[in-house]
DNA sequence: ATCAATTCGTTCAAACACAAAACTAATGGA
DNA sequence: TCCATTAGTTTTGTGTTTGAACGAATTGAT
């Protein structure tokens, strides 16, 4: 069974909704009163007064000393989101890092780690163990210290059941079915952080929800993300939510066929995106006299990318055909996308940002002929701006918005001590 | 603006909630008792009481004379839909005809009218006279005088901006910018139709509606529907929901690129699905000799495809090479879907149906072939068995589906007289 | 036949959340 | 000073779910 029916409503349900949707008013809304939010979400002054005072208890929101200036009458308090109190933590597992990302509810980072780790040598329990290591030692540090906690995500390239937080299938990691949410939930359950929720789920989703909030073309609801990692992934937002497909499958744009017999990919099959475009392509045609044998990986990767675009700088013909070639093909992957899903913006991460300037011009003009609405449907596709990491603080942020949607496990109910 | 924002919750929307939640299991749960209903949504039993009288007053849900037949206690009094009050009419415009569906809250068809209309060189504002006329027509025949009606909704190949029912670009009927809900709700306001809800949408979203509660794969909740007429449409549902993408044009699966350098599509480009699998490609390689040199329209097709399938039947070695062909670039935009959508079913409609015994055994070799999931996720192929006029009935049970969700402008408050 | 057990559905008071309106508070301007 | 205006709270009312108690209808045992 998939789809958990919604149950049925009751008082705390319209509760929880009126909760999220004046918390929303408030933070797009940016500073403003009580009477602003009454006024533009069309509850009353009482109930907004209600609400507002549990979202302040609860940590969420609160008065600044200030007051609007308008024409006449009263002058208003002022409400802003609290971001001095609350944190959400999201981490990151890829094939070479761990990384953590803290965001107070401004969305502000409070503090960011980066570690080297070799995720697939060091198997899924190690990883969880370094995982916990983290979570503690970030949680100990004086920016943290005592701060409540809305939750933790873990983002991972691999198929995950969301559901039960289940890494199903991690190909690049060499992990199957790993129930990564449970065994962290038990790691942490001794600790101070017991009882937070854990949220696991993909990296590109994550990287998508990242964009969607931190982005340049931020609040788009209908994006693509494309990872340029060691594989192509595709993390699906439409109208805002994560498209994941029946089994959790979809978003796997890397082995779309394009082209009928051509070069073999590492999945088994011909003429895949990522055997066309995917970075192990681009490298060994961009620096063929530094791409070693077998499949290039690890640190090794950078210092091609790097050599790659100083190569394309110098207009070295090799690396520019191998770049333009690629770009075409990812056009033609972008159309692809145009025309079944019609997003707003498609956004290259990854390993494509620093590559990006060749890419994009074979790339968009590809979009453009072959997509089938007139103008792509204006559909733009455009260079991440976020860098490393995206997908940890799409991790943190996919935590801060459930609020928003009163669909998160309570905030712990800390009243101020 | 896209995503209107969903209002506060008030009393109202609970109540609606809730009285959707109680009619949806109603009727998956067949006759069933009160306390049944209770016990499998979480209500109280007095509140299931409540909400049942409403549904009962509104026309919506009747008692059976029959009771249930437990070991002791009590028998309880069965409930079940009411199909002998309101009905739904669903409205679909094709190239040439025009079809009526009329269908009961149980889902069973009252009455279907289907005839010959040109509507490319009738043009929209003629087509809106005829589809009044239509339903003028059907709602004072005798089985359906009286009966209150839910809405009326009507299906048309274009994009459609669903918001305002309006057609923003119908490329065969040669129709651009017609607010066709506007008028058709204009041109009832005087008759006994005054009032009914109107919806606009794409025949392939409606297609796939049908199938999802219709077919035999019914109640799957991520599928695609594939329309084989004079282009090829996707009707995607995901999650049960469909897919529009940010301006409406999602599923315009026809021209994704397959082919480099491929044949050239009426839409301008080379390679796209439509050169390589549609219907007037399918004609011209399998039945050379009798397709004429412009464009296939019209009530030719009918006779074209079914001497096609005579043909394959009679092992004639052209026709069996066309469809094998088809079949195989059908297989890889179906793998292009299951990578990107990963939907648990993919079903061919219109002129596919006829053709799938030919078409399908090298399009799921096709389609395994080039899915990157294991089993193709799961996914099948299969043919749909709705027959014709497909859309014009998923239109009716969309608006049947919409009574569940509770989002739709409250049936008519129809007391019994 | 009678009575206990069981299950169904309704009734009633209570709790809860929002709505509407009156009220207090704070400020600008005449 | 007084009034108009706007902000926020208090009060009162309405609608809906909740929970317990009750009456109704049937089975099965005594």
């Amino acid at each position: 069974m998939v789809g958990a029916t919604e149950g049925p409503a009751g008082f705390q349900a319209v509760r929880e909704t009126n909760l999220g949707i004046v918390l929303r008013t408030i933070r797009t809304s940016a500073p403003c009163s009580r009477a602003v939010v009454a006024a533009s979400t069309g509850l009353t002054k009482a109930t907004v007064s209600s609400l507002v005072a549990e979202l302040i208890d609860r940590g969420l929101v609160c008065e600044t000393g200030l007051v609007n200036q308008r024409r006449v009458g009263r002058p208003g308090m002022m409400l802003t989101i609290n971001g001095s109190t609350l944190v959400a933590i999201g981490l990151e597992v890829n094939v070479d890092y761990l990384a953590l990302a803290t965001m107070d509810l401004l969305e502000r980072e409070v503090l960011t780690r980066h570690v080297a780790f070799d995720a697939r040598a060091a198997g899924p329990e190690e990883c969880a163990l370094r995982l916990r290591d983290l979570l503690l030692e970030a949680t100990a540090d004086p920016l943290l210290r005592d701060r409540p906690l809305l939750g933790v995500s873990v983002a991972v390239p691999a198929l995950i059941d969301v559901a039960s937080g289940t890494v199903s299938n991690a190909p690049n990691l060499g992990w199957r079915g790993f129930p990564l949410k449970r065994r962290l939930t038990d790691l942490l359950a001794d600790t101070a952080l017991a009882g937070a929720p854990v949220l696991v789920d993909n990296d590109a989703n994550l990287g998508a929800v990242a964009e969607y909030r931190g982005g340049h073309l931020a609040r788009t609801l209908d994006l693509v993300y494309l990872t340029g990692e060691v594989g192509i992934g595709a993390g699906v937002l439409m109208n805002g939510e994560p498209l994941r497909g029946a089994s959790g499958f979809a978003g796997e744009i890397g082995h779309i066929p394009l082209l009928k017999d051509g070069p073999r990919c590492a999945c088994g099959q011909r003429g895949c995106l990522e055997a066309l475009a995917g970075l192990d392509s681009i490298l060994r045609r961009a620096v063929p006299d530094l791409v070693p044998d077998g499949p290039v990986r690890g640190s090794v990767v950078e210092s091609l990318v790097a050599e790659t675009a100083r190569r394309a700088e110098a207009d070295d013909p090799t690396a520019l055909d191998a770049l333009t070639s690629a770009g075409e093909w990812l056009g033609r992957a972008a159309a692809t996308l145009v025309n079944l899903l019609n997003p707003s913006a498609i956004i290259l991460g990854g390993y494509f940002v620093p590559l990006s300037p060749w890419l994009l011009p074979p790339c968009r003009e590809a979009m453009a002929a072959h997509s089938f609405a007139p103008d792509s449907g204006n559909c733009r596709i455009e260079p991440s701006t976020l860098g490393l990491s995206a997908a940890a603080r799409g991790g943190a942020m996919a935590l801060i918005d459930a609020l928003d949607t009163g669909s998160l496990p309570l905030p712990p109910g800390s009243n101020a001590a």
